[in-house]
This record gives C-alpha cells, sequence and structure tokens, in this order.
DNA sequence: GTAGGGTTAG
C-alpha cells in the first residue's frame, strides 16, 4: 500500500513523455505493470494528458496489458473523449462492446461524453438503449450526460422525454435541459423550465441562471430577463464574473444598452476579456459606435489587452454606425497591435464599405486580403450592390456564388431584387427556376415581442394568433394612415412577378409589422413597443415603422439579426444606414 | 481498487 501511495505521488508529478516512459519501465522492471491500480492509473495519466503524443502511447502501454479490466479500456476512452476527434471514442467504444471486458456506467459516459461533442445523435440512442440494458438508467450523472446528448444534438423531444422520465433529478439535471432548450432555439421552454423550477422549490445556481438569461436573450424578453437578473442579485450570484457577462449580454441584447453598461460599470467582480467584449458589442448592436470606440480605447487604459473578438464587435460598432474612416482605420490598428485580422474583421470592413457604396474598394480589399473569401462575402457584396442598383457588381457576386454552390436561398433572393428593381422580369424568372431546381427555400420571417412579460411569435402572414382579427384590423388602419401620410409601398422589392397590389400585401403582412400591431393594440399608449426579428428587416418594413412612430407617438425598437433600430419621431437610430 | 463521470458567458 505504501509503495503504491509512493507511486501515485510520483505520477502526479510525471508530466513528460520520457518521465512516463521511466515510469513504464520502473512498473515492468519491478514486476508490477501487469498489475491492475497502478498500471492503469498511468494508462489514465498518459491518455488524459494534454499533449495528443501521449494519448497515443497510452494506447501502446494499453496493448501491453495482457487482461485489460474495464478500467484500462475506460482510461483510453475517457481521452478519446475529450480529444479532438471525439468520434474516435464512438469506434473504441464499439471495440470495448465487443471484448469480452463487461462495459460500466463510466464507461458509458465517457462514449456518451464524446456523443455530445460530436454531436453523435444516432450512437447515442444506441448508448441510451445500451443503459437501459444493463440498468444504468437510475444513475443521475449518467442521464444526465445522455440528457446533454440529445440536447446538444437537436433532439429536444427526446431529451425531454429522458428529463421527466428521471426519477431523481439534481440541479445539474436541471440545468442542462434549460442551457439545451435554450441552445436549442426552444428559449421560451427553457424559460417555462426555469420559471417551473422555481415553483418546484429548487434554488437555480450560477450555471441555471446563464441558461435562462441565454433564452432570454434570444427572445429579447426584457420582463423575464430582469426578473432572472433579480433573482440573481438576491441570490448573490453576482459575484460571479460569468454570470455579471451574461447579464450584460442579455440586456445589451434586449436593447437596453444602459441598463447593460450600468451593471458593467458596478459589477463588483473583476471585467475580463470577455467583459469588455461583451460590452462593446452590446454598445454596437445598439448603434452606439463612438461608444463602443470609447470603451476601446478605455480597456487599453486600464491594461486590458483587446483581442480579435475586440476589434471585431468594435468594427461592427463602425458598421452598424455608419464610420467608415473610423472601421478602416481600425483595421489597420489592429495591425499594427500585433493581432491578426481573420476573415471576419476583413467581412466586416468589406461590409462597411460597400454600405457605404465603396464598392470597388470592398471588391479590392476582397482580391487583396491573404485568405481566400469565402461565400458570405459575396452575399455582401451582392447585397451591398443590390442597394446601390450597380448591376455589373452584382453579376460578378452572383457568378462566384454559383461557382461556390451557394444554395443560400437569401442570394437568390437578392440578386432578383436586383432584377426585379430594374424591372427586368424575365431575368426574375431565370433565377426562380434556379431556386427551385436546387431546392433552396426562403428562411421563413418570424418576429416575437413581449407582452406582458409573455413572448407572443408571428410568421409571415400569420393568422393564428388568437387576436389575429383585430390585429389586421389594426394593420388596416395602419395602412390607411400612412398612405395618407404620402407613404408609397416599394413594392420592387418583392421576389414574384405579381400585381402591385398583391405585392403590397405581402410586404404588409411582414412578421414585424404583425407584432407592431399586436404591440400597438396590446400596450399602453406611449409605452415603448419592442420587436424581436430573426432576419434582417426590410426595406419598406423600415420605412413603414418609422412613419408609424410618428403618427403613433411610439417608440419602437426592433432587434434584426444584426442590430437593433429605433424608431421615433419618424426618424430611425440607424439613420438608414443597415 | 474505494472513486471516478454530467451543466456554464463575448
Amino acid at each position: 500500500m505504501a509503495s503504491l501511495i509512493h507511486f501515485e505521488s510520483l505520477l502526479q508529478k510525471c508530466n513528460s513523455l520520457i518521465q512516463i516512459k521511466q515510469f513504464q519501465a520502473h512498473l515492468i522492471t519491478t514486476g508490477k505493470f501487469q498489475s491492475h491500480p497502478s498500471r492503469t492509473k498511468l494508462i489514465e495519466l498518459c491518455a488524459l494528458s494534454p499533449a495528443a503524443s501521449n494519448l497515443s502511447f497510452a494506447a501502446e502501454i494499453f496493448r501491453q496489458v495482457n487482461a485489460p479490466k474495464t478500467n484500462d479500456w475506460n482510461a483510453i476512452l475517457r481521452g478519446l473523449a475529450k480529444s479532438p476527434n471525439p468520434t474516435n471514442a464512438i469506434t473504441w467504444f464499439r471495440t470495448i462492446s465487443r471484448s469480452p471486458q463487461k462495459i460500466d456506467a463510466l464507461t458509458c459516459s465517457f462514449a456518451l461524453k464524446a456523443c455530445a461533442r460530436a454531436l453523435a445523435l444516432s450512437e447515442g440512442t444506441q448508448i441510451h438503449s445500451q443503459i437501459l440494458r444493463f440498468g444504468f438508467d437510475a444513475d443521475v450523472l449518467l442521464v444526465t450526460t445522455l440528457l446533454d446528448v440529445y440536447a446538444k444534438s437537436g433532439d429536444l423531444d427526446a431529451a425531454k422525454q429522458v428529463f421527466d422520465e428521471m426519477s431523481i433529478r439534481d440541479i445539474a439535471s436541471w440545468n442542462v435541459m434549460i442551457s439545451g432548450l435554450a441552445q436549442g432555439s426552444w428559449p421560451n421552454e427553457a424559460i417555462d423550465l426555469f420559471n417551473r423550477m422555481k415553483e418546484e422549490g429548487w434554488r437555480p445556481d450560477e450555471v441555471t441562471v446563464l441558461g435562462a438569461l441565454s433564452a432570454c436573450s434570444q427572445l429579447g424578453a426584457v420582463r423575464q430577463g430582469e426578473i432572472v437578473h433579480r433573482y440573481i442579485v438576491d441570490e448573490k450570484l453576482d459575484m460571479n464574473g460569468i454570470v455579471c457577462n451574461a447579464v450584460i449580454d442579455m440586456y445589451g441584447k434586449c436593447g437596453f444598452v444602459d441598463k447593460a453598461y450600468l451593471v458593467f460599470n458596478k459589477m463588483s467582480c473583476k471585467k475580463t476579456l470577455i467583459t469588455w467584449n461583451t460590452m462593446i458589442m452590446a454598445f454596437a448592436m445598439n448603434g452606439d459606435g463612438y461608444k463602443a470606440l470609447d470603451l476601446l480605447d478605455q480597456m487599453v487604459l486600464e491594461g486590458m489587452l483587446p483581442d480579435d473578438v475586440s476589434y471585431l464587435s468594435a468594427l461592427c460598432a463602425c458598421n452598424h454606425a455608419g464610420l467608415v474612416e473610423e472601421g478602416v482605420r481600425l483595421l489597420d490598428t489592429m495591425i499594427e497591435s500585433g493581432v491578426k485580422p481573420n476573415i471576419k474583421h476583413y467581412g466586416t470592413v468589406v461590409d462597411l464599405l460597400g454600405r457605404a457604396g465603396r464598392l470597388q474598394e470592398a471588391y479590392d480589399i476582397i482580391n487583396s486580403m491573404p485568405m481566400m473569401p469565402d461565400i458570405v462575402f459575396w452575399q455582401t457584396l451582392l447585397g451591398a450592390s443590390k442597394t446601390y442598383g450597380n448591376v455589373e457588381m452584382a453579376e460578378i457576386a452572383s457568378k462566384k456564388l454559383v461557382e461556390m454552390g451557394s444554395n443560400a436561398s437569401g442570394d437568390f433572393v437578392l440578386l432578383s431584387n436586383v432584377y426585379a428593381a430594374q424591372q427586368r422580369w424575365h431575368d426574375v424568372g431565370r433565377v426562380r427556376e434556379t431556386m427551385k431546381n436546387s431546392d433552396v427555400r426562403k428562411v421563413p420571417g418570424f418576429s416575437y415581442t413581449e407582452i406582458d412579460g409573455k413572448m407572443h411569435k408571428f410568421v409571415n402572414a400569420d393568422q393564428s394568433h388568437p387576436n389575429s382579427k383585430e390585429i389586421y384590423m389594426k394593420l388596416d388602419e395602419i395602412r390607411f394612415k400612412i398612405k395618407a401620410y404620402g407613404y408609397d409601398a416599394e413594392t420592387n422589392l418583392v421576389l414574384h412577378d405579381i400585381g402591385d397590389e398583391d405585392k403590397e400585401n405581402v410586404l404588409n403582412f411582414h412578421s414585424e409589422k404583425l407584432a407592431v400591431a399586436y404591440s400597438l393594440i396590446s400596450t399602453r399608449d406611449g409605452t415603448p413597443i419592442h420587436v424581436i426579428k430573426n432576419l434582417r428587416i426590410c426595406v419598406d418594413c423600415h420605412a413603414v415603422l418609422k412613419i408609424i412612430s410618428k403618427i403613433y407617438s411610439r417608440e419602437i425598437i426592433v432587434r434584426d439579426r444584426a442590430r437593433f433600430h429605433r424608431f421615433k419621431e419618424g426618424e430611425c437610430s440607424c439613420r438608414d444606414y443597415w
């Protein structure tokens, strides 16, 4: 026993391959290699040490074992599961299953971990049935890992079923389920579960609130977010920096950048690089370009070194605020500071130049940057070409997109919009034909709005809402009023070659308009309206919301896929630059 | 070889 302890303490210190080899030699010469505990420890240590070469060395040791025990197999499995290539662990798990050695709950646990990382749903399902067969299903830790596999690989129905059927749950099971729902784009369900958890007498911890906050951020559900924030303060979970960062992020993504900044300034724990980046991003999304740039300067003054994400956030801020010169300069500053721009930095600058109508410069950057442009660059250039009616550049970009095999419907919609704006219906038809043949579909647009703490979702031309009739009556009223105000719908934006009146209807029923109409009838006069949309806002909705903000005296805040728009008194905070 | 294994912000 004494010699065993001696071994282990020495093993802790053996971090280089040479030392490991010395110990292996030692075990062999003293005849202890084939005896289980020490040798298993040795394999474990090798398999889990960060250097990849050690994992293959662990496998080498494993092969020298005459009769490997379950734990020897597990040690290798665990190492493979956390390696960059977790699918190897799944293969190894199959090998174990075929070996005479019995698997245990840990074998399943490591294999599931690999599935979660590899997003291997069907393999996870197979291990699930093994778990049932071996009767490991009362093991909370194991079932929680299983839950995580289902959630991460996108089968939230299966995850929910496993969760509901668990006879014992602990806080981590709740956490996995809540963050799984939040990350799997079921944020409403995540919030419901968070509330149910509290009702059932659980005390959410820092991990729980991170999941709940993420759900609120996605939904722009600030009332719910405030409830979570209050809970965090009450439970003193704001001693945790990660939690503070998530609160800042939540307020930023809900359009309450001032509240985000308040939390940022008042947080008692140390600000990390991520804290600064989150705040810069919050300013960026909200169109506060100069505040974002000031914060970048301030972090440097406070001794924090900006990284690539800091610069990306600041570049986004320039982009959304139309600070073209500042953005172009920032790219240089970044390079001078020794932070290497990646494809996203170039992408943002290309977008920035494109939006400013400087298409040639944008094109030059694409051609001169040190990496291959991906599809997004050409989509950006195409989008900008559409805005500025540059058919030539649009065709260059489209040609590239076709070459690169893009089948994103947005590309086709944009190109056809370029043609439609010029009444080139024949070309529009050609693009539509291509769309049909390559089976591309437009991503359906939807919008959320929070009324009295409850989220309401609208898709385009939605008629499923209980108050649908009133909503459409309100839309009629709006249409009448804005017409009287002198508004003419921008029908050339609609893809199809259909009559003007129909085109106007298609636009009129965009989900954000439905959400705004519903907010108008269900909130008090004068209160701001908040809408979250999954796509970029279209030109027509943008123009209409400006007028609505004026004639109904309402501030309307819309978060689209990229940023916030604040409509007030007939103007938008983006100054029509987005 | 008793235990070991699960959740987390830009």
